[in-house]
RNA sequence: CUUUCCGUGGUCCAGACGGCCAGGACACCCGGCUGUAACCCGGGAGGCGCAGGUUCGAUCCCUGCCGGAAAGCCCA
């Protein structure tokens, strides 16, 4: 697989494809970041951009990741000093799942961000932004809850955060593109150049297959913590029709399958094939070599959706043991 | 600071004259149906912000507190 072709696999939006496309033809020692706010036990959502990071770390660039600390904090999600140990959890997490420890470089947003350069031109920015934009790029906001200042402070500082962390490109999930327009919009303005940027999918919701919609939390979320039965049990309960394209549900809402998605993004990109157990009376063992075989086999019903369940939930188990580990390591 | 409005299961809402088991939707848990899940069917758990007062009796009326929202200038 070509550089480019490792760059934005499994990816749902480029922006642009032109300069993604220059960075592609000499991607050794660029810089690529993805923010986190800080969270004790990473999930499959946090995998997600990891694997885009593991991705272009293989194609040659450097990863920082941000530790989003500042940001955790005008989230509202704990005082400074919870949310630096959760932070510490979370890059034990990020490395034992597989980013290389040396070409990753882990960023605490309070190490840059309080700097006076860095909060001059917050200001600055904030001189440029309508309260109407910055307020339509907060990414999460409960439904009932008024809008705080310092949630309209976050996408600003994202957007900056790209600048002052020395970027070529930038990573975020669909949930993020509106702060990356901001960004490439807003930060001409002061001064600096937009960059590009990658968004990865957002996975359905697992128990229901309803994209987009929801975010009230899913019923069923897998995380780095769970056992290899929790998995199973989880991984059992998955919405999963016998098909690549089920229809929209009683109120219209779009939905996909989850157990594919998984496969797609989680599964085939870590693993050569995909082997799927299953008991003679069902047809004997079966591996697929890429993801559209295995889909392709669910859809035309030679591959069962239980036993696309199970195997599902031994490769899920795989990928997520050693920051299993790890965590328990840090408990101890 | 002042005024007004609001505070019912996890969520969103009902509720009455003060008394009758405080209802519903969605979510959640258990079981059935499916070689998975969903759908469907059956069952289940869970609530009146706090403290006083009035009353035979308060979730409902009164006072205070806590919590949330909006307003305060000019036009008057």
């Amino acid at each position: 697989m070509d550089a480019h072709d490792l760059i934005t696999r499994n990816v749902e939006e480029v922006v642009t494809e032109v300069e993604v496309e220059a960075l592609a033809e000499d991607p050794e020692g660029r810089r690529v970041y993805v923010g986190y706010e800080p969270s004790g036990v990473l999930h499959l959502g946090h995998l997600l951009t990891a694997n885009k990071l593991i991705d272009l770390q293989e194609a040659g660039f450097e990863v920082v990741v941000l530790l989003a600390d500042v940001h955790a904090y005008l989230n509202d999600k704990g005082t400074f000093e919870e949310i630096r140990e959760t932070a510490e959890r979370m890059q034990a997490q990020f490395l034992a799942y597989g980013l290389d420890e040396e070409r990753t470089e882990f960023v605490l947003g309070s190490e840059f961000q309080l700097d006076e350069d860095y909060v001059l031109d917050l200001q600055a920015l904030a001189l440029e932004t309508s309260l109407n934009r910055a307020q339509r790029a907060i990414a999460e906001l409960q439904s009932g809850q008024t809008a705080k200042v310092s949630h309209v402070l976050y996408p600003l500082m994202q957007a900056l955060d790209i600048e002052y962390l020395d970027l070529d490109l930038a990573v975020g999930g669909m949930d993020q593109r509106k702060v990356h327009m901001l960004h490439r919009e807003e930060l001409p303005g002061i001064g600096y150049e937009a960059r590009p940027c990658l968004h990865t999918p957002i996975v359905a919701d697992l128990a229901t297959g309803v994209g987009k919609v929801s975010n009230t939390g899913s019923r069923i979320l897998l995380s780095m913590e769970d056992s290899t039965e929790e998995i199973e049990e989880k991984v059992g309960g998955m919405y999963c029709p016998p098909t690549r394209d089920p229809g929209p549900d009683g109120e219209g809402n779009e939905r996909h399958n989850p157990v594919l998605q998984l496969f797609q993004y989680h599964v085939f990109p870590r693993f050569e094939s995909v082997t799927v157990e299953r008991p003679e009376e069902y047809g004997g063992n079966v591996t697929y070599g890429s993801y559209d075989e295995l889909a392709d086999a669910l859809d035309g019903g030679e591959l069962h959706p239980q036993d696309a369940k199970n195997a599902l939930a031994a490769y899920v188990d795989e990928l997520v043991a050693p920051g299993r580990e790890k965590l328990a390591e840090l408990r101890a």
